[in-house]
DNA sequence: ATGTTTATATATGTATTACATAAATAATTA
DNA sequence: TAATTATTTATGTAATACATATATAAACAT
């Protein structure tokens, strides 16, 4: 589980991506793990080529597609450089998708969360205000998707994410609908930080149908009191985890 | 006035851009503007190749980056494809860049200002709790800038667009940080449509100065407050100039 | 010895040509 | 008529050559 799921929920899993999304990839993820550190000289592309066995076009085809999220800086004569993290496109999918993989990082995970803090109560909002029928009918089927819990963890979370998703999208924003990337990495790294079976918080998943009702019922103030709410006891139980973490 | 003011806020006015930036902008201006339509091939390379009068590396080089934003989909042995505006990469810098020339849309800037209502009062809130000197001076001489005037209206723009990004990264959170192009499209948008000179809103300036103030006391729930204010105002004067327009 | 200019090495940018491969369409055949 | 097989179209990858920006080293003049 991890950056796969991450892929599932974007629908972007092409059975064979191209070698340029490959080796894009493969650079991507270590740069974001930190393994190649920020201000690092890539190998150049003659020996890039040798490494992964394709034509310069492919390589610099790669290097390209890091370069439009903002991971690398060409310059002719000198070389290929890791750019700052300050510097990242950190909204784009495929960087979120990279963090899943990347070394936990408390302050990552809590500004994420503060991100879905800031966003997510008022899209709950605005989707009681404005929710069409079919958007609605598809909370509800997160909800009961969550409710069936499905057997393995990994599909509750995609249950929860579809959940949020579903919200998003009633909210009738195109900015927030193109935020649902940040839900998946949050929710992925979470696990991974928790290390906690999360079908085990009884009352997660009640909160979520709570959410939905106040949604269907178009009761916009209690949709965002409740996701609030919400998102606070996921955030609890996340420095809960960190504690025990040390200790 | 318009794209450049956006580029020169985001830094990224190189004097030069190179080949495949400069066809991308091109494209993707006219994609954006929807002179292109949603669904429709565009010209094979080789076309595109002819009608630039460059390579056909620099014109694949430029459909990539536009792959990269979603405007575009490429499929061998059938073309190059503009996208739904539902998969665009909306928070795209260049993307928000590009909507600054298209026709207006009243819908479209209502979906910014709705986003910039959702995270700008959070974000003076989590400034006023822990933004660092230097944060706060940054932010106190965008409100002088906007106190001078500085003669031009595009001056007075910059201004207000650099008190708005010092809060943000006041706030301290890098997806917070990467979120000022909103701000800087969301501006741009609303001179242009309400077609009024910002300066002339009196209460305007001394409004941002109060926002500093409560920053600076870190008087969060007043910050967030007073933000609040600062937006709904804004968002009130664009609705008084769309009722004008159509009459 | 120092500062300036000039050469050279390095690495990416662009152009060109050739061929591979996926998808759609047309032609052929059972 | 339906299924199969060419053929066409357009992008994907490879290879080579040369242009150009940058840095470093060498040569030179003061």
């Amino acid at each position: 589980m991890s950056e796969l799921v991450y892929y599932d929920l974007k629908r972007a899993a092409t059975m064979t991506p191209s070698m340029p999304i490959q080796v894009a990839r493969e650079l991507g993820r270590r740069i974001v793990a930190g393994t190649i550190e920020e201000g690092t000289l890539i190998d150049d592309e003659a020996s890039l080529t040798e490494r992964y066995q394709v034509s310069r076009v492919v390589i610099r085809d790669a290097v390209k597609i890091l370069v439009g999220k903002g991971l690398l800086d060409v310059r002719r004569g000198i070389g290929t450089r890791v750019k700052p993290r300050s510097q990242w496109v950190l909204w784009d999918d495929d960087v979120l998708a990279w963090h899943v993989n990347a070394p936990p990082n408390q302050d990552y995970i809590n500004q994420l969360m503060d991100i879905r803090l800031a966003f997510e109560p008022k899209a709950s909002r605005w989707a009681a205000e404005r929710a069409t029928p079919e958007a609605l009918a598809e909370i509800e089927a997160a909800v009961v998707g969550m409710e069936l819990e499905q057997g393995s963890v990994e599909k509750f979370i995609i249950a929860d994410a579809l959940f949020h998703r579903a919200v998003l999208r009633a909210a009738r924003n195109d900015y927030l609908t193109a935020m649902e990337g940040v839900i998946y990495s949050a929710l992925l790294i979470s696990v991974q930080l928790t290390n906690q079976d999360p079908r085990k918080n009884s009352s997660s998943v009640s909160f979520h149908r709570d959410v939905y009702q106040a949604i269907a019922d178009k009761d916009g103030e209690l949709a965002e009191k409740l996701t609030k709410k919400l998102l606070k006891d996921a955030i609890r139980r996340l420095h809960e985890a960190f504690a025990n973490r040390e200790s």
